[in-house]
DNA sequence: AGAGTGAGTGTAAGCGCTTACACTTGATTC
DNA sequence: GAATCAAGTGTAAGCGCTTACACTCACTCT
């Protein structure tokens, strides 16, 4: 309507108010050192002028954010979708934001997006898994910022964590697969390089294939990033194994629901002609025709207990816990005995 | 090793390098405007600091921060992960970072992380549809965020957009199914509440059934938040009536992918007992079985131009266009001819 | 030779907040 | 009535950057 008047500070409402920019700020932050008096005053003046505090110039003059960051692989597609999910309520109930990034599953992306954050203020972190170069370690240690890792957690290492041992998860599934009869397995892996969930996924179906007396290296393994058609793909190439494979057991849910339908396409019954197993268990698993049977992962208690830690890190009542969650295996019609 | 020493400023690195904070600033920023020699000096103090530049610093220094903000709905499934994922790709490659955060399709939180993404500087917003308070697109042409709106796009509103009519874009579909000599259709849509989206899709069906000469008021609706659960709940009770709908129209994909689940579950052949469409096409779709009729959107096509254009408009060379994507009809099974 | 030029650099004033410290009151205590 | 105290408020010094402006200096041009 008038000039467009610009946007208002600090202190034009301590002006407007009649009072110092201390005193806004407090009733702002600490509301109990304001009388209630000067506090509705201020407010009214807060409201009329539609101020909102800079988050920036807050941030550098208290040295710190209520933020925290958090650097999952990827947001395409809904594995970390519900962890994340719970981590960002649990932030919010406790005052805090998330800043989420994706790192596309590249190391070096995620190192980046971490300095990122932690230029902006991040007073905390969420990493995934633990494969990582010791330079970034050693980075957020001397920023002394409190990072937590999910989605894996080793009792062989030191770092803050919450998450489960996805070698021996796997190796259970594994153990239940073996012992109902199947011998020719093959196996859908995400990709190894930098990601250790992937990896230890992969060494548990190894171990207790070894285990059962027999070579886990005669296992065919096919490595593709975590996408419907790559698993499509690789179901196709060992559904070419003569004899074929009486199961394929699939990194995740992601690459198992691509090799159900690429069964389908190929007029294979499942789990009549061959089993196939996932992991993870996000919604998908259980929309599948036949439904999938994989590995069940809390993923939101995983996502509250890490918002919890991690607070509790940042607020400096922990020096960061390390929790092992139980995993179990979610029985469907995708995997049958032989 | 020694002391922890504190975190490297401009101020470490222009002392220690011997010029003044203005050059390293140059050659951080403006590196054109710094003697080559001067430049190398610098830059190997800043790599031998470790420094990074405080982004909260700079944003209120430059009064910009190469940074967009996007609210969307919800994270939880795929329907916008792929559109963002361009969009994101999209920015980067300008230089740009994203800022995103859900709302949970609920407008009160959206207003909210609105002035929040405002506060921490965006230099420009994408929001999803159109259905806000003009409370808030009055706080922003106040504050003077470019903001451009995706996934709809409507001739008859002025807002900078970039999507499709989803109004038309359902009609079309329902005008093929009622081609297809459907005549008892049942609707599962999404909350109308705050979501054109859903509205319009909905009114699409409703006008078609109309043209067609029925009763629009006739068709069976259930109203349900986007979930697979819900999907397959509001299946079940629309099964329920006599005579039975020959096909259920769903508001999304993941509805459809509910109806579908939800069917097998009952012992319902589809199409043969019963045709079901979604709309959106994620992955998801013809991952099902059968897999889903459902109307086709051009998810990275746009992310990408609503990139485009939100940089445009927040470097000056555009005050916001709008542009309208076509969409098509994905034929798969989940539809038979009556 | 003197003026003019432009590239490279430095100086210093903010950007909008928070908070340590100092100050003013009126109430409470001895 | 003086001393003590706590509650409420104000003053002003930064936080770590960017950038307008001023300056220097080696050239080029008449």
């Amino acid at each position: 309507m008038t000039t467009p008047r610009s946007i208002p500070t600090l202190d034009d409402v301590a002006r407007v108010a009649g009072v110092s920019t201390a005193t806004v700020s407090r009733c702002l932050n600490e509301e109990q050192k304001v009388s209630a008096k000067t506090r509705e005053r201020v407010m009214k003046v807060i409201n009329e002028l539609g101020y909102t505090p800079n988050f920036n110039a807050r941030a550098m003059a208290a040295k710190r954010t209520n933020t925290i960051g958090a650097i999952i692989p990827t947001m395409e597609n809904a594995i970390f979708a519900r962890g994340l999910q719970a981590f960002q309520e649990t932030l919010y109930a406790s005052g805090y934001n998330l800043l989420v990034s994706s790192s596309a599953y590249q190391p070096q992306l995620e190192a980046e997006q971490i300095r990122a954050l932690v230029a902006r203020g991040a007073d905390g972190l969420l990493l995934i898994g633990y494969a990582r170069g010791q330079e970034v370690y050693d980075y957020l240690e001397r920023r002394g910022i409190p990072t937590m890792l999910a989605w894996a957690s080793l009792p062989d290492r030191d770092h803050a964590s919450v998450g489960f041992d996805n070698c021996a998860a796997m190796r259970m599934l594994a153990d239940r697969v073996l012992s109902m009869g199947h011998i020719r397995i093959a196996v859908i892996s995400g990709i190894i390089q930098g990601n250790d969930r992937a990896e230890g996924r992969l060494r548990g179906i190894k171990e207790s294939v070894a285990a059962h007396g027999h070579d886990p290296d005669q296992i065919p393994v096919i490595e593709t990033s975590y996408e419907i058609e790559n698993g499509a793909a690789a179901f196709e190439t060992l559904m070419q194994i003569d004899p074929k494979p009486t199961v394929v057991m699939c990194g995740n849910d992601v690459l198992a629901a691509g090799a159900i339908s690429k069964a389908h396409e190929l007029g294979l019954r499942i789990p009549d002609d061959v089993s196939i197993t996932g992991f993870d268990d996000i919604e998908l698993a259980s929309v599948l025709q036949p439904q999938l049977t994989t590995v069940h992962v809390p993923h939101r208690e995983m996502g509250c207990i890490a918002a919890k830690e991690l607070i509790d890190m940042v607020e400096g009542r922990s020096t960061g816990a390390k929790q092992q969650l139980a995993v179990s295996i979610s029985m469907r019609g995708s995997l049958r005995q032989i």
